[in-house]
DNA sequence: TTTTCAAATGAACAGATGTTCAGTTAGATG
DNA sequence: CATCTAACTGAACATCTGTTCATTTGAAAA
């Protein structure tokens, strides 16, 4: 056998990145080989390397896309207005945009220390580009005057460690509606950076 | 060659722990091989199983440990008085227990999808019994009428996984001395969950 | 229908994996 | 001093690892 039936690059290509996405999610980079992703997508391990040139470049390559997408997708949702709206919109973005993209949340949080430093880098530098988006908001309240803080690059993460942890419950217990969640979150972020 | 100059089973075991605690931290449980750990302790890879039955139950102790103990180290630190105080005592307590452990800290946070199913479910036990003590805390501002939250579950994972976060970034940046990062954590905690 | 070639297969590579165990030895015990 | 045994070695085990590549195939183009 050869090609399969319904199997083409336009195909197999994504169901290799989902497939990934989810076993590296489940089960880590390390744990994941290259044979158990390829009965995952349903072709011999030979078959991947038509779509990429190896394991870790793909797992970069998931990484960066991700963090590429996630910045791009705010720039947009970015109201470019007041701080107190700028930081409203930040929260319900961040928690809407990465609701239904929990595995490449999961993935591009957990596997940092499998990318090669100079994958690493680049990573870096891209959710550093994220958290910077942030800290301007948090700047701005300052000079607003409409938010007091001690260190806006500590409430930075302090912020995004608060939503963050989010997902890595969310999921199981799913007791509350997401608007309820998204409103107690910006409820606490908002008094956490009033002044 | 058998047994080495100073090399006992009092001396070894520790050295074991420790170096699978680096290394893991480090790299991740799936790829850290038997042979490296070996190599960091300064022994034969055989060596390693008078110390450990296999590789998952080194894992599993090392995390068990771990969490046990900073449950019974908080209860001492608990003060066991009014919520505002205990809060305040809460959020010393995890900045300056997990600081000089942060190898530990984050293995029992980044290595559960390692753990076998039932290893994972008694990790996930102690992670609750250490996460119930903040909540009880926040119930019982709630009933003093110090604090306000919509839902003091999420407030809870609201506050550990912003504590949580201060690990990733605070060894490499050290900027601020702790006591003034303690503040600035313990001003946004307690402005977050103020009525 | 025949041709074409992208997209697969499957075997092979060299080396790493966790774990076991018979054998060896250094340091404490008598 | 000789004896003992805890603590180690080092080889072996079956299996898995990422990756390469000559070969085969099936679907679309001519």
């Amino acid at each position: 056998m050869a090609r399969k039936q319904g199997s083409h690059s336009d195909i197999t290509g994504p169901k290799v990145r989902e497939a990934a996405l989810r076993l590296i999610a489940r089960h880590g980079y390390a744990a994941v080989s290259m044979r158990q992703l390829a009965a995952e997508v349903g072709v011999q391990a030979g078959a991947l390397y038509n779509y990429t040139p190896d394991k870790q470049a793909l797992l970069f390559d998931m990484m960066r896309d991700h963090l590429v997408d996630v910045i791009a997708s705010f720039d947009k949702a970015d109201p470019k207005t007041d701080a107190q709206s700028r930081l409203r919109a930040f929260v319900s973005f961040h928690i809407r945009y990465h609701l239904p993209r929990a595995d490449a949340v999961f993935v591009a949080y957990m596997e940092l220390r499998n990318l090669e430093p100079e994958n690493f880098a680049a990573i870096e530098k891209l959710r550093r580009a994220y958290e910077d988006r942030l800290e301007a908001i948090l700047r701005q309240g300052e000079v607003e005057g409409v938010f007091a803080m001690n260190d806006a690059r500590i409430a930075t993460r302090a912020i995004i460690g608060m939503l963050t942890g989010f997902f890595t419950w969310y999921r199981q217990e799913g007791r509350l509606p997401l608007e309820e969640v998204e409103a107690i979150y910006w409820d606490m972020v908002c008094k956490a950076v009033a002044r």
